[in-house]
RNA sequence: GGUGAGGUGGCAGAGUGGUUAUGCGUUCGCCUGCAGAGCGAACCUAUAUGGGUUCAAAUCCCAUCCUCACCUCCA
């Protein structure tokens, strides 16, 4: 039987099997890089990644792109405060970017293009709309008429005449209808760019269609984003990209939910926001990658102690299974460890592929970690037991993008003497030294387990 | 106001008609030289509200209330 990959869909409002047949292409919206990243960014990308490992662990090629905004009023004005050309803020938060989230663990996407470095495409995009009659030149710039593209509205299910009634759109008189939105922006400040129509920059959706199909092709598989992006950036995107190639754009679009505090949306202009770096601290990038996908993707996530701290409890627990499957001894009888990893194996990817429910995939996931927590407990894990289940263990860490940390062979060395030393003065009932060792231990940031026959030991994330 | 998604125990989170998962938490035990970690058991009489359909509803239908998001930049 294939098992297909079902992922809501939010433009049919309804599950879609994935393409799984040739190259899975996933575009994803990346970030405007004007500051520093949040937790919120956090979530669509770890989410992202997640996806993007489960695929590959199916044996499927993924090509995925995700870009960074690096022209953008906000960019422009955080230059002009800080008296610095717009590209000197642009890099620097591409490079904090960089810096967190390698450190999130996120596999680098096989193209991460800026916006700036497809100036070009983008206005053979722009051309094209011109030409097609899709577009017009107007006194501020080039604008994509709205009223061309009868499907407007299909992904965000609104109509024209109610958002002109919302009168929420800004009243520009050189623009034939209000819906009408920039392509190109004219202007003589930096940065600008020469174009048939005049100087100046992109306007902001444009340069996803022209980056998405400039490595992705016309009709890709999943368009990824928050949800907060599906009005109006998405809803032009389309309407730009299937005016210019009379094709249908994404497959499939895919909307990550908001993270909040408080259950209000974390955003800038809120000034809830908790930046990525500061959660690193705080969590450590496997808390925090766990904790944003306790939830399914689609929902809200309340960013707070508590859902984090249960988290932490659980990584804990990983990091006790994963040294205890090392260390096991012994042999034995292992068809029950491999009826545990048969059934981890299918609930977990049953779950992903329901949807990508993560919630459901760390369900048995950590029922696999509980099961070999108690097996240890009752001294009943051997290690014919261990080389079974660690394999399937480590492959869920993978796919979803943790790392328990490990330790060199020659610490590990200095630690097994130093148990050995513990040992000898334990039975000798001089505890008082025998303490003294394991203090000296936990400051390598290993914890020490006493089972009746033997000591074993876990290397413990430094967290907090 | 419009559109969309939701409202399940202290918290998180499943379950789309038929013994109310599961995890965290709390309590009590076990284990231990002690501790940590781990294990076991118990606990919180949980399904927004009001109707309806049904032998049977968290699950289907209707109404109401509430929350969030989007409708302006936003992951």
């Amino acid at each position: 039987m294939v098992v297909t990959l079902k992922i809501f869909d939010t433009q049919s409002s309804s599950e879609k099997d994935l393409d799984t047949s040739d190259i899975i292409r996933v575009y994803l919206c990346g970030v405007t890089v004007y500051d520093e990243s949040h937790v919120g960014h956090a979530r669509t990308i770890i989410v992202f990644d997640t996806l993007r490992r489960f695929l590959e662990s199916q044996g499927h090629k993924v090509n995925f792109v995700q870009n960074f905004t690096d022209v953008d009023d906000k960019i422009i004005d955080r230059a002009q405060k800080e008296g610095v050309p717009a590209s000197e803020i642009s890099q620097r938060y591409i490079g904090r970017y960089f810096e967190d989230f390698d450190k999130l663990n996120i596999i680098r996407a096989e193209h991460l293009p800026k916006a700036t470095e497809h100036i070009n495409q983008m206005l053979e995009l722009v051309k094209s709309l011109v030409d097609k009659d899709f577009a017009y030149v107007s006194k501020n710039g080039v604008y994509f008429s709205v009223s061309k593209f009868k499907e407007y509205g299909k992904l965000s299910k609104k109509k024209t005449e109610e958002l002109i009634s919302g009168a929420r759109v800004e009243v520009d008189e050189t623009k034939h209808e209000p819906l009408d939105f920039a392509l190109w922006k004219f202007s003589d400040q930096n940065p600008n760019w020469d174009s048939p129509w005049g100087k100046g920059r992109p306007g902001w959706h444009i340069e996803c269609s022209a980056m998405s199909i400039k490595y992705l092709g016309e009709n890709f598989e999943i368009h990824g984003g928050g949800n907060d992006l599906i009005f109006p950036h998405h809803e032009n995107e389309i309407a730009q990209s299937e005016s210019h190639t009379g094709k249908p754009f994404a497959k499939i679009w895919m909307h990550v939910g908001m993270v909040t505090m408080d259950n209000e949306k974390m955003a800038k202009s809120v000034g809830n926001i908790k930046i990525v770096k500061d959660s690193l601290n705080e969590w450590g990038p496997n808390v925090l990658r766990l904790f944003c996908l306790s939830g399914h993707y689609s929902k809200p996530i309340d960013y707070s102690e508590e859902p984090l701290k249960e988290n932490l409890t659980k990584w804990r627990q990983v990091e006790n299974c994963y040294y205890e499957l090392l260390s096991a001894e012994g042999t034995g009888d292992t068809s029950e460890a491999e009826k545990l990893v048969s059934d981890t194996k299918q609930e977990f990817e049953d779950a992903l592929n329901n949807n990508f429910s993560t919630s459901l995939g760390l369900g048995a996931f950590f029922k696999l970690v509980k099961e070999v927590n108690r097996l240890v407990a009752t001294e009943s894990l051997t290690e014919s037991m261990s080389k079974i289940i660690l394999p399937q263990l480590e492959s869920m860490l993978d796919i979803l993008g943790l790392k328990v940390q490990k330790m060199t062979e020659s610490e590990i060395t200095s630690i097994k003497d130093l148990i050995n030393k513990r040992e000898s003065l334990r039975k000798e009932n001089k505890y008082e030294e025998a303490d003294k060792i394991r203090q000296q231990i936990s400051e390598l940031g290993v914890t020490l387990v006493d089972h009746k026959s033997r000591t074993t030991w876990v290397k413990q994330e430094k967290i907090g």
